[in-house]
DNA sequence: CTTATTATGCTCGGATTGAGTATAATAAGG
DNA sequence: CCTTATTATACTCAATCCGAGCATAATAAG
């Protein structure tokens, strides 16, 4: 049975012969949001992501991420979905026999970055990406920094049309010559000014670090383009499924789910129109008591409504 | 440094200890559409998604499939995506210490299903979701089949809270009670009829294969449940993705290109909304030719406006 | 009692979208 | 040649959605 199974397998397959296995790795993105503020789980002076080998006691990827994290900080995990897996050769520069595989969560909890983990430390999310938070209007380093380095890059390439692709991505990816930002294209943004050479990983990899490189800090290996993964995905996600309020404290008034939602997105939202969006969806509950908080009119408190994850398969904010 | 580096991952991680090396395989979802056939590679009598380990001497995962592919099916891939990774214990049955790593692709190719691979058939992916085609109605297996299942199943639960839980799930993926189809669900309706049972793959591994299966043709282990990811992600990402033109020929009528989108949705569209959309977002040009075709008035050519990659980040259809 | 700040209700116009009507251009059958 | 069937293509209309703003309410601080 298992050699016939082989045989045919073998009749379409990637190779003849087995490999002698490879090393599994579990990296995390592991988000929270205390106050406005996003912030990321990170180990060490490399920031690097929390990351370990797959451990064969585990019964299922997702069930090892989840006893693993919610041992270490505390608190449950409310939403974990797989990003990516990596595996290229050039990842680990040792045995390139050996190859490494890299199966990327990420993950949402409502830990308070206070509660530091042994030593692990909670950063915010733009000090990797200071040009990807637009709440403040659009940061000074895309048009100090971004923009002439990308148009140089551009002018560099060979060919006429090549440089006038390489133009046109950047136009696109960050919304030059008036076109509008698009928050979710943070993957494709970072990926960018990696092969321009403008971040650390880049320049690395291209031996010269010869140009001037764009601020925010970098990770270790390329645990800085998994985030970007991560934060693409959430941004994505949050316009669909009802998963910022894995984010949330319990009870929250409206304009503190607002903030949450833009603090993830990096952009402002219109107010009254957010607060629409939220009551005609039914995605909260008046829990009947109101907030003192900080100065202003009080505001009503509001629980989500569970209900919702029967009723809608899809439904989020914005 | 190598030393460093381990201490400080296992002071967050996942196990203090090296697992021994796990088996890492591929598994491809090559889909083909000709005329207006949604179409599935598989291998072999028992219908399994072709598939085989991970090579050494590939340079990423990406490429060692495209290369594998292109040279079985004889034609290009225009697409690829990563779908899931799997790594579950009980996928294989064999050495419960040796675990196996399934990462599968979407892979999308103008093949013709006449030109077979060696052992390969393309087979129409309806064979094995008889319930998702709903072009031509919805199909009468879900009125005369599912629907009392899911009853029953429902109704097996012992708390009532669970048993209104199981029917609201039922209800949200087959759109029962006046409800509407929605057609991204394939993956979750999938998933629902495996926990009821009602699919041999689920009446395996329950022992008991009491209950009426619901009819469709099995796939090898959990290929189909993969299957089902990768027509879910395609039905969502054609809506704001240009990839159904990797389908296409070079030129073709927009009629043609509307019989694409629905063979691959499973649902039928308006067809002057369609085209009005097809048109506003620039997605296509006329050739200048038109096409004798099949009865009626000639439709003009069209091909894709490859320049649309370059401008758009988002574009689709629908 | 004025000012600042936040909460909350409501309106309005433009864009998007679902669904239909109308007309044009061909082939096939009589 | 004329009718019918079939497909292509243009245009209309109304409901809804969505961005943006106005207006008012309720609190704290000075």
């Amino acid at each position: 049975m298992q050699e016939k199974k082989s045989a045919r397998l073998n009749e379409i397959a990637v190779v003849g012969h087995h490999d002698h296995g490879a090393q599994v790795e579990l990296t995390a993105v592991l988000v929270a949001v205390p106050n406005g503020n996003p912030v990321v789980l990170t180990i060490g002076a490399a920031a690097a992501l929390p990351s370990g080998p797959l451990e064969s006691s585990h019964r299922s990827l997702q069930s090892g991420l989840r006893d693993w994290v919610e041992q270490q900080t505390g608190h449950p995990l409310g939403y974990i979905e797989q990003l990516y897996t990596f595996a290229d050769r050039d990842r680990s520069g040792e045995d390139p026999e050996r190859r490494v595989i890299s199966i990327s969560y990420l993950g949402l909890t409502r830990e308070e970055p206070s509660r530091a983990t042994s030593s692990g430390s909670w950063r915010n999310w733009y000090e990797f990406f200071p040009w990807e938070d637009h709440r403040y209007g659009a940061p000074p380093v895309i048009t100090d920094v971004i923009e002439p380095a990308l148009r140089q890059w551009a002018n560099e390439a060979a060919r006429e049309e090549k440089r006038r692709q390489r133009w046109q991505r950047a136009i696109v990816c960050f919304g030059f010559d008036d076109q509008n930002w698009n928050e979710e294209l943070t993957l494709q943004r970072y990926e960018l000014l990696y092969e321009a050479g403008l971040v650390e990983e880049g320049a690395r990899r291209n031996g010269a670090a010869g140009a001037q490189l764009v601020p925010g800090r970098a990770m270790q290996g390329d645990h800085r383009r998994i985030l970007a993964t991560g934060i693409a995905r959430l941004r994505t996600k949050i316009k669909y499924r009802p998963v910022v309020f894995e984010l949330m404290p319990p009870a929250f008034t409206l304009l503190q789910l607002q903030r949450t939602v833009e603090a993830l997105a990096g952009v402002t939202v219109h107010k009254q129109n957010f607060r629409r969006l939220i009551e005609q969806q039914e995605l909260v509950e008046e829990t009947g008591q109101m907030s003192s908080e900080t100065g202003g009119r009080p505001a009503k408190l509001f629980q989500f409504r569970h209900a919702v994850l029967d009723e809608h398969p899809v439904a989020g904010t914005k």
